[in-house]
DNA sequence: CTGTATTTATTAATATATTAATTATTCATA
DNA sequence: TATGAATAATTAATATATTAATAAATACAG
């Protein structure tokens, strides 16, 4: 029956915790009228100011090619900007806007409780486990990156 | 410093090491012209046989919209056949043709290998404590969700 | 300096994700 | 048995993911 062997595979239980933690986050979201990749873009605006576009797609784990659309609708909305950047002209800075920066602290809070929730549902010694976990996942993937390229 | 904070959240670390993890296997189903979510329902059709279009949705996590065009696609290259059911014609079975089984025949060996040295790399006692944590974090949220419907 | 390689953001093409609406069928009951 | 509720698959509309290719700017060797 390695139907089951499939469904408990690594890939398999990492997509299914996400499914299962994202859904009420995703509501929230929607009551602002954001998207999750779009808050993830916010989310970090509101703490850095001002970023380029390389760095953010890093931090927020959208690729490149992704993140363009999602600013391009973030902008549409009028809730970031692009300033391209005088020193290097192939960088682009993107940041918030004061639309951007109220919208985020109002959508913050409800967030915030939300995951403070989340993390409640689990004992603090097992959540840190979790997070551990993920980490060593993610270092030990990127050593046998390194080789490779 | 929270962006730190939300780097290290819970979706953040789980993104992050489905995209460690899954760059290579994806490397691997494009030698054979398939994508990761093509793969996962002949991953599913080589043992099953034949299974309903919403169990098969259940199965591979992919939510029934996107499963359409999937099997679609799937069915285009020949390799898998629709066949509603005559006893609830609500249902559609969906089955892998004979070209949909050679091609999984050949690429099982190829991920399994690299699924092995996926779990190799980790020590077996903290492969099976990911796991079961894993599995902790949805049920926990399986719960909390039953009574808000 | 100059031509070439690298880097950064973007576009292009296709596939998938997400939510809401729709169609076809079956269920349940009045 | 007609009829409204429930179920299963699909369509529709929009957003994002993935890979390859491109455009513009900078770095850098010769």
């Amino acid at each position: 029956m390695t139907t089951q062997e499939f469904s408990r595979s690594l890939p398999m239980m990492l997509i299914r915790a996400l499914d299962a933690v994202m859904p009420r986050f995703r509501d929230i979201f929607k009551e602002f009228g954001l998207t999750e990749q779009q808050w993830r873009v916010l989310r970090v605006l509101w703490e850095q100011d001002e970023i380029t576009f390389g760095d953010l797609a890093d931090v927020t784990l959208i690729a490149a090619p992704s993140l363009v659309g999602v600013i391009d609708r973030l902008n549409k909305q009028g809730l970031v900007d692009r300033r391209r950047s005088t020193t290097d002209r192939r960088n682009v800075f993107i940041l918030a806007t004061d639309k951007g920066k109220d919208l985020h602290l109002q959508v913050r809070p409800v967030v915030d409780k939300a995951y403070a929730e989340l993390q409640a549902s689990i004992e603090p010694a097992e959540w840190q486990q979790i997070i551990n976990n993920l980490d060593r996942v993610v270092s030990l993937q990127k050593e046998s990156d390194t080789w490779q390229k």
